[in-house]
DNA sequence: TAGATTGTTAATCGATTAACAATC
DNA sequence: TAGATTGTTAATCGATTAACAATC
C-alpha cells in the first residue's frame, strides 16, 4: 500500500499490466495466476507479484487474482479512476493524431483543447476540438482546470512554452518535442522522443 | 569494440547521446568531455565513458572527446551511416504524422510508400509518398528492398500483418498498435505506446 | 482438509557509480 | 613535463528471480 520509492521500472510496467487485463476482462476471464498471467505477458510470474505487492495485496492464495477486481485497482493507481483533462500545443500532423485518439476517453483523458500559432487554424476545430491562438494560452489556463499539456511543436519553441506553461501551474507535460525539457522538479515530464525510438530500431536491426 | 552482450539501457541512450552531440555541433563546440557533457545531460560521467567503451575508446586522455567524431560514430552503431528505407501501414492520422517527418531523412531514414485498404486513399500521395492497397504489400515486399515497417493501424489488424511482414522478410517493425506483436526472434520490435506512455505521466502526476 | 497460489524474504544478477592507473 | 581526462577495474546499489512459509 506504501507508493513511496516505486522504481520507474514498474511504472512502466504497470500500464502494460493495465492492458493485458483489458485483454482478459474482454476474453470473459474472471480469475488468472501470476503464474498464467507470466506466460502471456513473457515475464516471470515472480516479478509480476513483486510488482504488484508494492501498491498492496490484490490477490488470495491458492486463487489467484480477480481479473476485474486488479484491473480497477491497477486503474486506480495509474489515476485513470478520474477525467484528465488535457491541452494540446500545436495543431500539425502529430497534434491532429493526438487528438484523434478518442479512444483515451475511455480511459480518463479528455482533450479540451489546441492551441497553435497559425491565424489560419485559430478558430477552427480539429477533430471538434477547439484551436485557440497560443497568445490565448495563459488566459485559458486560468480559467480552466487542465491537468496535462502536450507538446508537438518544433524544439526552440517548446522549450518556451514549456516555461509558460509551467508558469502558468501545469504540472504535467507529455513532450513530443526534441528535446528535454527543463523544468521544475514539481513537475512531471513524459518524453516520447520518435526519432530515438526509430534509432533503436536501427540499432537492434543491425546487431539481429 | 565488441557489441555482443550490449543492454537494452545502452541502446535506449545512445539515440539520446546522438542528439546532444548534434546540438553540440550546431553550437560550434569541437570537443566536449565527459565531465561537462554530464552536466549538460544530466547523467554521471562515469556512465558516459562506460556506456562508450562498450563500443571502443572514441577518447583521448587528458583532452576528451572530439564532437564531430564522436557523432559520426555513435551515428554508425546506430546504423544511421546508411539509408533505412521505411514503409508504413495505415495512412491514418499517425500515419500521415509520420510520412511528414521528413527530418528523418537527414538522419538515415527514407519513407518509400504507404499502404491502406481504404480504396479512395490507395492511389493518392501523403506528402508525397505514394499509397498502395494493402493488398500489394507482398508484390511491393518482394520486388523492393524495405529495411523497417511501421505500423499504425488497430492491434487486430496489426497482428496479421506483422504476420504478413515477417514472412515476406521484414526484419525490424515500428509498432505503434495497442498490441504485442508475436514475431520470429530475428525479427526486432520497437514498440511506441501512447497510450502506455500516456498513463505512466498520469501516475506520475497524481504521485508528484 | 489438501492443493494451489499468494505475499514476502533471501539470493542472484546486472547496472551504475566510484576510484585510479594509464596516457595523451 | 604537468595537468587533465580517459579507459577500466572494483565497489555499490538496485532490480530481478528464486524459494518457501503463510493462507485461502
Amino acid at each position: 500500500m506504501n507508493e513511496i520509492n516505486i522504481s520507474k521500472a514498474i511504472i512502466r510496467r504497470l500500464p502494460r499490466y493495465y492492458r493485458y487485463l483489458e485483454e482478459l476482462k474482454s476474453e470473459g476471464i474472471e480469475r488468472i495466476s501470476s503464474g498464467e498471467l507470466s506466460e502471456r505477458m513473457k515475464v516471470t510470474a515472480s516479478q509480476i507479484r513483486q510488482d504488484l505487492n508494492h501498491f498492496g495485496g490484490f490477490g488470495q492464495q491458492g486463487y489467484g487474482y480477480k481479473v476485474n477486481y486488479l484491473y480497477e485497482e491497477i486503474g486506480k493507481i495509474l489515476g485513470l479512476d478520474r477525467v484528465n483533462r488535457l491541452i494540446l500545443i500545436g495543431a500539425g500532423n502529430l497534434g491532429t493524431a493526438l487528438a484523434n485518439y478518442t479512444n483515451y476517453r475511455n480511459r480518463g483523458f479528455m482533450i479540451e483543447a489546441i492551441f497553435d500559432r497559425d491565424p489560419s487554424k485559430v478558430g477552427t476545430r480539429v477533430h471538434d476540438i477547439p484551436v485557440y491562438s497560443i497568445d490565448e494560452l495563459e488566459a485559458y489556463l486560468s480559467e480552466n482546470s487542465i491537468d496535462i499539456a502536450t507538446i508537438t511543436i518544433p524544439k526552440e519553441e517548446a522549450v518556451k512554452v514549456a516555461k509558460r506553461l509551467t508558469d502558468a501551474g501545469i504540472r504535467a507535460i507529455w513532450n513530443f518535442a526534441h528535446t528535454d525539457l527543463p523544468v521544475p522538479d514539481d513537475v512531471a515530464v513524459e518524453n516520447v522522443h520518435l526519432s530515438e525510438s526509430l534509432m533503436s530500431l536501427s540499432y537492434k536491426l543491425k546487431n539481429m
